[in-house]
DNA sequence: TACAAAGTGTACTGCACGGTACAATGCTTT
DNA sequence: AAAGCATTGTACCGTGCAGTACACTTTGTA
């Protein structure tokens, strides 16, 4: 039988994509054979605990993006300003410009939330930490960098959420360019 | 036989919670009979198309609530202020400070938005469009109450999914406060 | 070339799913 | 009280589910 794949790694994209579209529930095994080409013998032989272990994978997968791509080059960069704007060049390419919605995102609202917990609250804890590290950097008072942090991070979230729902991608751009903006200067005390 | 209820609406906001909870495809059938006290027979009484028919009862009826508990205020009030803070007061009072979340944007994220693709459109649609005229009467240019009305909208839904992934009501709250302040004054062109 | 390990396909299991059928029971109306 | 409809419980249906078993093939290694 011919080989498939090299590596466990080469179907995480996929399985992501099906969970984004589906959730978890509502991923199926046979969509999963399907869209990966392997049958239920490999599936679970890269995956012996089957599609919890799968989306396991997925979400760490996820996370390990974003903590590369996203939160070291925001605690890194020598201007922060520099920092933050990729975070959002970054978020708009990982988003599709608001066709993809966010697994983790889409995890956290169901009960799906309960079997990830820890994962998922890491992903968001990380997320704001690093972008109010930033804020701070450029000059951003502690409070204000919090709640700019947050702002943006559920902002981001709720622009997903709003362009899925009205099926327009610039809802999340132009929503993406307020929030860039709202990061340029420090509001008013 | 005795009866259990008297009309159909008297369940759903018993589906209502566990479509929050379970989202569609997790939500099934045995732990709705289960919850809502009501075998298959009763249920497929009042439901007689089943699990989808009882989606889109209880996504009218959250609608419905909306309509005249924020949108209609925030049209009509006099001092569109108070429109404003009315809606800030029963988004947090829907949402219990946080705990609960969004059934709409819960049904947007993933494939069950195609099901209910019209309701979910409108509905955020409708609080976007409501908000952004209170916004304009406040004082706000037609941009800035378009841009505010999107920001605040899109906020409430990322505090939301913010809130449950740190499993903190707080981050809601606190989130809600910002915006509403973002409410009362209008952004430098 | 032999052998073990990795990878694959297929048939299968048991179960829970959404949904149906229908008889039994209550309630309302006359 | 009789009829007729609304409501309910239960048994049942076919289907698709996640997961398992296992034989088989390919690959790496020596």
């Amino acid at each position: 039988m011919a080989r498939k794949i090299a590596e466990r790694s080469d179907i995480v994209p996929v399985l992501g994509e099906i969970f984004r579209e589906r959730g978890f529930a509502g991923a199926s095994l046979s969509e999963i054979t399907q869209r990966t080409g392997l049958g239920k013998g490999s599936l679970y032989h890269f995956f012996p605990d089957g599609k919890e272990e799968m989306a396991k994978v997925v979400l760490d997968d996820v996370a390990d993006w974003f903590e590369t791509n996203v939160f070291v080059p925001l605690g890194t960069a020598e201007d922060p300003e520099v920092g933050i704007d990729h975070m959002f060049k970054a978020t708009v390419s990982f988003f599709h410009s608001g066709r993809r919605v966010c697994l983790v995102g889409t995890f956290a609202l169901d009960d799906t939330r309960d079997r990830f917990a820890e994962v998922i609250h890491a992903y968001f804890a990380a997320w704001t930490k690093a972008l109010a590290s930033a804020l701070r950097r450029r000059g951003f008072g502690i409070k204000a960098a919090r709640a700019t942090a947050e702002d943006v991070v559920a902002g981001i979230q709720g622009a997903l959420v709003l362009a899925r729902s009205q099926d327009d991608p610039g809802v999340f751009t132009r929503a993406i360019k307020r929030l860039q903006a709202r990061t340029k200067t420090a509001p008013a005390a």
